[in-house]
DNA sequence: CTGCATGCAAACCGTTTGCATCCCC
DNA sequence: GGGGATGCAAACGGTTTGCATGCAG
């Protein structure tokens, strides 16, 4: 039922953006995927990466995260799951821990709010940080 | 054993911006505080908010909530509680499910990070959002 | 040929920071 | 009088947007 041709073009700049982010399980920033694409579109504008992610995201085909931290972070994977944040790196990883549907139940009966959804995000220090830790604000990425 | 006025001075500034936070159940954006408290101290200044806000956040004073949307949020209240966020105007409000305490065991199974914590955040459309309801892309405040 | 999509650069917005001054201890 | 805290304004980083050009249908 969704046909994207319908709604926009499948231009190069779209498939590759698309294929990149894909091709990575983790959860790149526009930033990031700016680079990775730019190394097969050397001509590739950052706005062009920023409003494609945006249409993608409009139609389903990929996710925004609004995660912790500054940047937005997308990820190909659409079908329903949680992250973990890294709190050193900033990095994020997907989590597979069985998502709890009927947490919607509990919230509609705890709040007047008519409820869409919910997010679990956990936060730790990634297997990398875990041997450089000597406190806990490092840098964020 | 935290004893804040070891850590820092208890200017009237900090007393005032805690108190302002305090007073409110909304858990207001940086700017929302500054134009609360500028009521009562006119001259002061935004990075003076801004300032404060994240040493009382590092302090546990207060939480940073690090939800969804484009600016971080703030909370007088440190206890643990999930948040739902509006997806139409972008307001947070305490939303009364039970911390799910157990969730950081699963996760530690789960992942070879080293577990801090989780959030959940819940959206949906808040009482005022409903009435004028027509699409769902509206502004975020 | 028409209009959507792009590249580029400037604008934007939330947040942070440098610096001179202020004020509490 | 000394050091942290403030007010102010400029800088910053991520994201968005306006505009002239390009290119697919």
């Amino acid at each position: 039922m969704n046909t994207p041709s319908n709604m926009f073009r499948l231009t190069t700049q779209r498939q590759i953006i698309l294929e990149e982010l894909s091709k990575v399980k983790t959860h790149p920033t526009a930033n990031e995927l700016y680079d990775m694409v730019r190394k097969r579109l050397p001509r590739i504008g950052l706005g062009t990466v920023y409003r494609n992610l945006e249409l993608m995201a409009e139609n389903g085909m990929i996710l925004k995260l609004e995660v912790g931290g500054t940047q937005k972070r997308f990820d190909a994977t659409t079908s329903d799951h949680y992250h973990i944040r890294c709190a050193d790196c900033g990095k994020v990883d997907d989590i597979d821990v069985p998502v709890i549907s009927n947490l919607i139940n509990s919230a509609a009966n705890a709040t007047s709010y008519n409820i869409l959804g919910h997010n679990i995000e956990f936060s730790g220090t990634c297997p990398d940080c875990q041997g450089s830790q000597m406190n806990t604000t490092a840098m964020e990425q």
